[in-house]
DNA sequence: CCATCGTTTGAAATTGATTTCATTTCATTA
DNA sequence: TAATGAAATGAAATCAATTTCAAACGATGG
C-alpha cells in the first residue's frame, strides 16, 4: 500500500448514480431501485447494475438522498463535557443503540460554555439532523427557542427541566436519600463538596435538595461546609478536603457529586491521618467502577447508565420513526450503601 | 412554554430561500448572497431579505449547500472506545478544535468489535464526510480501502502504522523507557497486565516493546508473568493482581497498561499486605488526572493529550482546506516517575 | 446626447439520489 | 387473434442552496 494512501486526492470525484447508469447501459431510476427497492428490477438488470456500481466502486451519497427524503438519519447530541466519564459512556451507548437503527451521531460538547452551545446547536440544525439529544439544563437560553421555531425534536435527559418533556434522574430526590442516610447513622455536622461548574447554576438543584433533607430534620448547612469551587476530579477533592479543614469545620460526613471527588477526599483525609469512614463518612454520585474497586468501597448513589441510556434511545426513536411525542421519565436512583460511611463519632 | 414544546411537529416545513425571497421580493439568488457574499447587495436590498429572513425565522439548510459546494463541513471520528477516559477526552479537545473552523464531528465508537468499525465507516462516508480522523489500529481489514478507493483522506492517530501517515505516539518506546526505569532500579522479575481488548491484537506492540527491552537487558518475560485478559478498569486491576499472587509469581514490579488498572492492582496490594513501592512496584499509563493524585502517586508515561489533539486537528484542517499531505508525526512520551515505584527488595 | 463602464439583480443550470407518471414489453385469457 | 393486465424500465420533476451568465440600471465622460 502506499505510504501516503490516506492522504486526500484533489481532483477525485467519486462515481454517481449517473456514472453507474451509464456503464450499466440503464437509466439512474433503476440504480438507485437496485439499491433500494430490488426486487422491482429484472433479475439480469438488476446484475448488470450490481456488476457495474462494484466495478466503479460505488457509494450511494446521502447528502442527496438526505436532501431528497428530507430526513439525515442524524441525531445531534449536545453535552456538557466528555471529561466527565459517566456522560462519555452514555454518549458511548447511546451511539450504539442508534447505530443499530441506521443513526449516526453528530457531537457537540460544548465544555459548559454557553455560547459553544448555542453554537453546536446551530451547527446541528445547519446539518439537518432529524433530532437532537441534550444533556442536563441549557447553559444558553437561546438555544432551545432556536429548535423549537426550527421544529426540531429536542430531547433532553439526565436532569429535568419543569418546562420540557425529558428522560431523566431525581437527582433531588437522590441527594435526599443520602442525607437521610448519614442523618440515619448520626451525622449531625455534614459537609457538601459540589462544584458550580462554569457560572450556571446547574448543579444548584442538588444543593437545594440537600438543605432541604436537612432542614426537615432540624439540621442547617452552614455556608461554611459548602465547596463549590474547583474541578469535578481527584485533585479537586483532595483540594475540597484540605479548605474545609482549614476552615476548622466539624464535619463528620461529606457529600461528593461524583465518585471521583470522593475518591480524592478520602485519599486526603487518609494523609491527614483521617480514618474513613471511623472519623468521617464520605459518600460519592453515580456508582462508579472506581467506586466498588476503591478501598474503602464508597457509598455512591447508582444512576443506571444502561437504563438511561436506553430509554433516551427508545424515546427518540420512537419519535423519529412513528411520531410520537417524548414521554417525561423520571428515573430511579438506587444508594449503594458500602464501606466509606458509617456511625457519626459518638454513636457508637 | 407548552410543555410539549420539544415533542416533533409532523407537518411543519422550514421556510426556504425562496419563502425569504418571495417575502422580501426578490430572487433567491439575493438570498443567497445576502448570506454569503453581503457586499455584492445594494443597501436597501440586503436590508429587506435580512428582515424577511428574520420575520419568518429562516436558517439555512446546510444539507443543501453541501451537496451543491461539494464538502459538508463534517469530520468523522473512528474510535474504539469512550468508556476509556483518555479517548473521551481527546475525543472532547478535537471537537473543540473543529469546531472553531467550522467543523462538526459525526461519531462512531466500534466498543471494539470490528464489523461495528465497518458500518461506522461506511455510514460516514454515506453522510459525505470531509475526512475522517481514526483512533488506533484498524479492527476491520476492509474499513480501510473502503476510504482508499473512495479518496476520503482519513488520518491515523494514537497509534501508527506502518503502511500509512499518521500521528502518534510511540508506545514501544514508551514502554521500553518504563522497563529501563524498573530495571535501574534493580528489578529482575517484572509482571505485565496488558488486557487484549476484544481478539485484536491491538496491543501487542506494547507488549512486545516490553519483552525486547528486558531481553536486551537479559531478562525474560514468562509468560506466566502475563495479565491479558479482563478489562481497562479498576476492577481488573484488582483481579489481576489476585491472579499473578495465585500463580506465585515472583515479580518486584508490575507494568499495567492504563493507570486504572494501576489503581486497582495497588489497591488489591494494600489489601494482601505488601506496600507499595517497598515490596512491589507498580507503573501506569497516559498519565491521568487520577496517577497524581492517588495515594501513592504512581509512575506513569504521560502521552500528552493536548498536543495529540491538536496535531490531529492541524494536520486535518491542513489537508482539508490546503489539500496539504498527511504527515507522519511521531509524539513524544514522557516517563513521570512518581512513588508507586522504588528500588527492588534487597537493592537497598 | 450617446457610448461605456461598473454596480445590482435575476434566470437557469448544477449538485446526486429518489419517485411519480408514463411507456414499453410480454404473457395470459376471452 | 385481439384485448387485458402485470411487470420492468425510463424521462423528468423534486429536494434547497449556490453560481454562472446575462441583462438592466444608473452614472460618468466624450
Amino acid at each position: 500500500m502506499d505510504s501516503a494512501s490516506n492522504t486526500p486526492k484533489p481532483n477525485f470525484i467519486p462515481p454517481s448514480v449517473s456514472d453507474v447508469a451509464r456503464l450499466a447501459g440503464v437509466s439512474p431510476a433503476t440504480v438507485s431501485r437496485a439499491f433500494n427497492s430490488p426486487d422491482l428490477l429484472g433479475a439480469q438488470t438488476l446484475e448488470r447494475v450490481q456488476l457495474a456500481a462494484s466495478q466503479l466502486g460505488y457509494q450511494p451519497y446521502g447528502l442527496a438522498r438526505s436532501l431528497r427524503l428530507r430526513r439525515s438519519m442524524v441525531i445531534g447530541v449536545v453535552m456538557p463535557s466528555l471529561r466527565y466519564a459517566y456522560f462519555a459512556g452514555t454518549l458511548e451507548l447511546l451511539q450504539s443503540l442508534l447505530a443499530r437503527e441506521g443513526y449516526t451521531l453528530l457531537l457537540s460538547s460544548s465544555n459548559n460554555d454557553p455560547q459553544v452551545e448555542l453554537d453546536g446547536v446551530r451547527a446541528m440544525m445547519a446539518q439537518g439532523v432529524d433530532g437532537i439529544i441534550l444533556f442536563g439544563r441549557p447553559l444558553n437560553d437561546e438555544s432551545t427557542p432556536l429548535l423549537v421555531r426550527r421544529g426540531i425534536p429536542h430531547l433532553r435527559c439526565w436532569a429535568a427541566l419543569p418546562s420540557e418533556r425529558s428522560v431523566a434522574f431525581d437527582h433531588g430526590a437522590a441527594m435526599s436519600d443520602v442525607v437521610d442516610h448519614l442523618i440515619g447513622l448520626g451525622h449531625q455536622h455534614i459537609a457538601v463538596v459540589i462544584p458550580f461548574v462554569a457560572l450556571g447554576d446547574r448543579r444548584r438543584g442538588r444543593l437545594t435538595a440537600i438543605r432541604e433533607s436537612m432542614a426537615r430534620h432540624g439540621l442547617a448547612l452552614p455556608n461554611q461546609a459548602i465547596i463549590d469551587d474547583g474541578g469535578l476530579d481527584a485533585a479537586a477533592g483532595r483540594a475540597a478536603l484540605k479548605t474545609l479543614l482549614s476552615r476548622a469545620i466539624k464535619a463528620t460526613a461529606i457529600i461528593c457529586s461524583n465518585d471521583l471527588i470522593a475518591v480524592g477526599v478520602i485519599l486526603e483525609c487518609q494523609s491527614s491521618g483521617l480514618q474513613v469512614p471511623r472519623d468521617i463518612s464520605v459518600t460519592g454520585y453515580n456508582d462508579s467502577e472506581l467506586a466498588r474497586a476503591f478501598e474503602p468501597s464508597i457509598t455512591s448513589v447508582e444512576t443506571p447508565l444502561d437504563i438511561h441510556a436506553e430509554e433516551v434511545a427508545k424515546a427518540m426513536l420512537a419519535a423519529l420513526r412513528d411520531g410520537e411525542p417524548f414521554p417525561t421519565l423520571r428515573l430511579a436512583t438506587h444508594l449503594r450503601v458500602r464501606s466509606s460511611t458509617g456511625l457519626a463519632l459518638g454513636h457508637r
